[in-house]
DNA sequence: TCGATATTTCGAGAGTTATCGAATCATTGG
DNA sequence: CCAATGATTCGATAACTCTCGAAATATCGA
């Protein structure tokens, strides 16, 4: 059920400290940053930052290795990737969401547009 | 600041009955469905139901109208739209996004750098 | 107006999540 | 081996989320 996956990783992301670390990652690239530069960057205690890594390396979203001292998290883009490609298919409901640039699943919204 | 609202949508796709509503609903398009009727669709007592259509609205991802004795609910695809932009654009920070995804977020570069 | 139907609000209980200091574990340099 | 460094686990607490029955609200049909 790839339903259970995608609530794991919306979950993961859904909070202000892990959706900035995931940022963080995502601009790293495969270089990563350490756990510790992490609870830096974000002003968060040391042991805060390892439980919401935690919980977004047990999403899949982030992958760990030791280096030395430090434990370097990454992002990991296929699972990410996963996930968009989940709600992509969900939100346009089979018609075209634009693969440019998955901002015009407006189009298939007939005139429903409620104007934000 | 737009991480709040990507943070607020992500949490209410973060659950399963809800992620399943939301997923009736985009199916449904602009008709729409019925509280009632999406509880039955998923086996959700309609207290519990109603619960998690607030959820779902206060986030801004459904819009509701009252047609008679029901209460219609629809998908809005702009804020699905606009979470996904996010995402995206978060996703790719400039390197390749996946390939055997749905999603293609080639030329989205790296432009964020504005959240608050 | 009354009764039936569709939904929401309220309230209580159970469960989960977030926080963070202290203790613990792993690795390295000397 | 020992001290220092970087990170995690533990434990307690607070805060939020989910669940769902019962009561309240809104609408319709007769």
């Amino acid at each position: 059920m790839q339903a259970e996956q995608t609530i794991r990783a919306l979950g993961a992301l859904a909070q202000e400290h892990r959706l900035a670390a995931f940022r963080l990652l995502v601009q790293a690239g495969p270089d990563g940053l350490a756990a510790g530069a992490l609870a830096e960057a974000l002003n968060v205690p040391p042991s805060s930052m390892s439980f919401h890594l935690a919980q977004l390396a047990n999403a899949g979203l982030v992958s760990q290795r030791r280096q030395s001292r430090s434990i370097i998290y990454s992002a990991d883009y296929t699972a990410m990737n996963v996930l968009l490609a989940y709600l992509t298919e969900n939100c346009c409901a089979g018609s075209a969401c634009g693969p440019a640039s998955a901002v015009d699943c407006s189009a298939v919204a007939q005139e429903e547009r409620t104007v934000a």
